[in-house]
DNA sequence: AGAATGACGCTGA
DNA sequence: TTCAGCGCCATTC
């Protein structure tokens, strides 16, 4: 079955385990596409909402929240579903990336 | 077709 | 530690 790049992503993100975090490094990575971080992002903004895609456990290697006012406010929601999952966040979006990393199968 | 964009990552200061 | 610059590559105009 032939995938695109976003389905590739989305299927990757949905591995994501409740509580943990992920990369978008890691996602590229994962899906044989280092270096594509950025394209990964691509997939989750054009991913429509509500999904059933985990894609809130994604950051940037920064451990934090990747604000943009392409998100439309999208960023804060996921901040929230976050917090939902245990995992503080801080105001700038920052949260403990450590502990929370997600090991990817492999 | 060519140029510009972007929910990133790494290195250097 | 934080800030700035450069590189990566698919998508879009």
């Amino acid at each position: 079955m032939e995938q695109t790049f976003d389905q590739r992503v989305w299927q990757a993100v949905a591995l994501i385990p409740q509580g943990k975090l992920a990369t978008y490094g890691q996602i590229a990575e994962l899906i044989g596409a280092y270096g594509c971080a950025r394209q990964v992002g691509w997939a989750l903004r054009r991913l429509p909402l509500p999904s059933d895609i985990p894609w809130h456990r994604v950051v940037n290697a920064r451990g934090c929240i990747s604000l943009s006012p392409s998100r439309e406010g999208s960023d804060w929601m996921q901040r929230d579903l976050l917090l939902s999952e245990g995992i503080p966040v801080d105001e700038e979006g920052r949260l403990p990336l450590g502990p929370y990393r997600w090991h990817p199968p492999g």
